[in-house]
DNA sequence: CTGTTAGCGCGTTCAG
DNA sequence: CTGAACGCGCTAACAG
């Protein structure tokens, strides 16, 4: 391994003079630096992380932590981009990004505790949001950088989250169903005790409401993320006297599911029933009928959840603050004018 | 920041028994060991990576390198599942695991040499292969710790590589068809100059000649990963004279796309045509029909990578191995008794 | 069984 | 503008 020595030997400088040149010190000749940096590419000397973390106490790199994959949502293709997103930020500013690995809540912890403690890392982006979640409280604690992607249960403005307009993003879906006709519209999301399927659906809530539509509380369904969690919904929605003939389902990954069930029923999208969801996640362009669904800019919020807390990294002072990624509806082929079932 | 030295006061005791006791030297008292334990806890001590990695040079990190997301691949959640699946050892092991975050080529190459060069991590697994890979060659050449999953193009036997017997897979999930009758069976593929299609295909190749099944060059198609592939390569089969009735797609995800073309098309699965893929990934259980699918054990890819990238990085003599994780067919709804079209 | 000493590679005073 | 010296926190001989 060649060091900062090594180089200032070659040069003829002293080590401190090698120092300098990495960090660009403007008191320091352009000949020497000149001269220096030849060395530095002769000898292919590159600077050691762990030596340079120890002396400036600090990291460049960041942690991601997942959501404890109990819950398989991890299969949400939602993950790779919103690491896509982080890593695109971090590859710029030539930070480095750490995962969690670990599987239960406990696990999750001992690592955060790792993480934080034996510096790894000088901030982390938590990319799931509990309420009362020990990981959170502890970052808190400790007055460590951390934001979140989604929306915090508690001390909402002390934390800095970024997140998506769901309730509008909501309103805005369910608005697009009301304007093409249709009158019984039906919910389908995930856990009650996601902000997300709160946030989304109170906003269906509300565009109903406006709309003058029936309130009716048998069209709010919550249900598993996967596997059979839409085609169970799909069972509950059409043992209803009065079905509805438009459907609003939190995530595509359960559209997936619930058109699977709805195509078991012998029931046609959009012919026989409408449905709109959220993400846009590339299947939804893949599968048929393509789904009409609010595209949430995946990559934005990891890009931007990177850059927040990088910014906290840097200057701790850096106050709480909410970051909204902006939504957009992908008009696509699973609507159809008042359909009837 | 409370460090050995603070440890070592608050007992009495040289900062190198602390260190002694951290690494659980047989050599130190039970009594000292105790007393020590109990001062790390009382004060909250928790030993700094950066000064241990600066010390043993080693940093029991390992850097993950996912394939230039030009491929639009990283869609598939093929990536998740293999990160779970390198996670769980990494966690048991108490390794960090670092993800590459570069875009294009160039920046991967980049990082990765940072990586290797700056010591960020002690060794690397690469998440794809490809001919003549500067990044490969770069690990090759430094002599650097590093595993790939799937199959490296050159020096087969020198590289250590995780992979699963595709051209078996291929083989028996073609006999499948082949005896539930099938008789004009096509092959659908990714690109041609990634191995895991070309094992497949080969696998594919044998079992329909080893059935005396005639070979026609028609029923191979090489298509686009993800979006619009599926259809075109729908559209090319529909257009044949002669249409297969059964269909062995190389990856989950393709077949969402061949079945959307499909349903378009006014094909039903698996009642006018049958199709079997590869991967098992979890949509191939929700979409209709469920996939007959070869489960290739994902996440055990990713755990004997990262177990066999640690031994690397600890015995950099180990030999090369190459390591193939057993496939099993899933049965699902997706294959019926000798179709026709 | 334990303390002392000397680095690991780099950044940062403080002199000059 | 540059060098000498010290310290970051920890481990690893070498003594004892």
């Amino acid at each position: 391994m060649v060091t900062i020595k090594d180089v200032a030997k070659a040069t003829g400088v002293a080590p401190s003079t090698v120092s300098r040149v990495i960090a660009n010190n403007p008191r320091i000749s352009i000949m020497t630096k000149e001269k220096v940096r030849k060395a530095m590419k002769e000898l292919g000397y590159h600077p050691n992380v762990s030596a340079r973390n120890l002396a400036v106490k600090s990291t460049k790199a960041i942690g991601v932590v997942l959501p404890s994959s109990a819950d398989k949502a991890l299969q949400n293709p939602f993950f790779p981009e919103i690491l896509r997103g982080i890593g695109s930020v971090t590859h710029d500013m030539e930070y480095s990004m750490t995962l969690s690995s670990g599987i239960t809540e406990e696990e999750i912890f001992a690592e955060v505790q790792r993480m934080v403690y034996g510096s790894y890392v000088d901030g982390i982006i938590l990319l799931y949001s509990r309420l009362n979640d020990r990981v959170m409280n502890f970052l808190h604690d400790k007055n460590f950088p951390y934001v979140i992607v989604g929306k915090p249960y508690e001390d909402i403005d002390e934390v800095t989250h970024i997140d998506n307009d769901n309730f509008t993003a909501g309103k805005e879906i369910t608005n697009h169903l009301i304007e093409t006709g249709h009158e019984r519209i039906a919910f389908i999301g995930g856990s009650k005790e996601l902000f997300v399927t709160m946030d989304r659906e109170a906003g269906y809530q509300t565009a109903v409401k406006e709309a003058g539509l029936k309130n009716c509380e048998e069209y709010k369904i919550h249900t598993e993320f996967l596997k059979s969690g839409g085609r169970e919904a799909v069972e509950t929605l059409l043992s209803l006297k009065v079905r509805p003939t438009g459907l609003v389902i939190s995530d595509d990954l359960m559209s997936l599911g619930v058109l699977s069930g709805l195509e078991e029923a012998g029931i046609s999208v959009p012919h026989d029933i409408s449905l709109v969801s959220f993400n846009n996640v590339y299947l939804s362009e893949i599968i048929r009928p393509s789904l009409t669904t609010v595209d949430i800019h995946i990559h934005e919020l990891g890009a931007e959840s990177a850059k927040a807390l990088i910014e906290k990294t840097i200057d701790k002072s850096e106050p709480a603050k909410r970051i909204t990624v902006p939504h957009e509806i992908v008009f696509r082929n699973s609507v159809s004018k008042r359909g009837a079932l």
